[in-house]
DNA sequence: TATTAATCTACTAAATCTATAGGGTTTATA
DNA sequence: TATAAACCCTATAGATTTAGTAGATTAATA
């Protein structure tokens, strides 16, 4: 299941990228409109920004602002930033990788290459969306 | 993340499935094979049984047994029984639909639109997919 | 410079889910 | 009748999720 963190994130990058220009949007604007609860949307807010999605400014007239344009923020990134690993298992991660501890034999198990076949495909739809595809829809 | 009832359960299955015959394995041999807790093994065949997946027998000499034969036995249904709905909303789901409470058009919702992408890719791997794919490997 | 509007930080808490453990009951077989 | 197995019920520690509360900090503006 997506958390709703990842779900909160996804709407409120999505709000900013239909955003006309790029000037400073407040949470509570964007709280407001897709229907998210304030304090949680400002720390969903904040881990993008400290992983280089989003900017800041502070003060009076400030907000958040997306860094680059919507094209050129893929799907991969934001759901590794909100959910975490794409993958269903530890073992096939390819970027949060860890062996499982009762599994003899990666090769030989059944889940292990099931679950390939699973990130494989669901990498795929990630990898060839951006935020800009999620914002014209 | 996948949970470990899935997996044991997967694994539990390919254990049966590889097995000569079609005579009753006691949980604890499962258990001592596949590294799974004993009681929380024991849980899951339940469950498994339930949902006409399993057949078992009781007392000296009983066990679990497939009802069908592994080819016959597609991973959707597995999937749905041991891990829930394949889709990662609820509003996407085909086997377990809900609204979404906070959002009012799902036609131009950018999550819902992602998610059925990732719903469609991951039940082909499944419906392709049959207990008999995964014991052969 | 005082005010105000915003982000930022830290702590807390309720609710739910996960993964097990324990113990007792029932049933089939030797 | 002894034994070995599934079955059933309950409890629980720990983790995770989804917030809520309180205040600190920063920056623009009047």
């Amino acid at each position: 299941m997506l958390s709703k963190k990842t779900k909160y994130g996804i709407k409120a990058l999505t709000f900013l990228g239909r955003q006309e220009g790029n000037t400073p949007v407040a949470i509570a604007s964007i709280s407001k409109s897709e229907n998210i609860s304030l304090k949680f949307l400002e720390s969903i807010l904040l881990t993008l920004r400290k992983n280089g999605i989003l900017g800041s400014k502070k003060g009076k007239g400030g907000g958040y602002y997306l860094l680059k344009s919507p094209s050129e923020i893929p799907m991969t990134d934001i759901m590794r930033i909100l959910e975490g690993p794409i993958s269903m298992v530890p073992c096939v991660s390819l970027n949060f990788y860890e062996k499982c501890a009762d599994c003899p034999d990666e090769n030989a198990c059944a889940v292990h290459n099931l679950m390939m076949q699973v990130r494989d495909n669901t990498l795929d739809v990630f990898r060839n969306t951006s935020l800009a595809d999620l914002c014209n829809c």
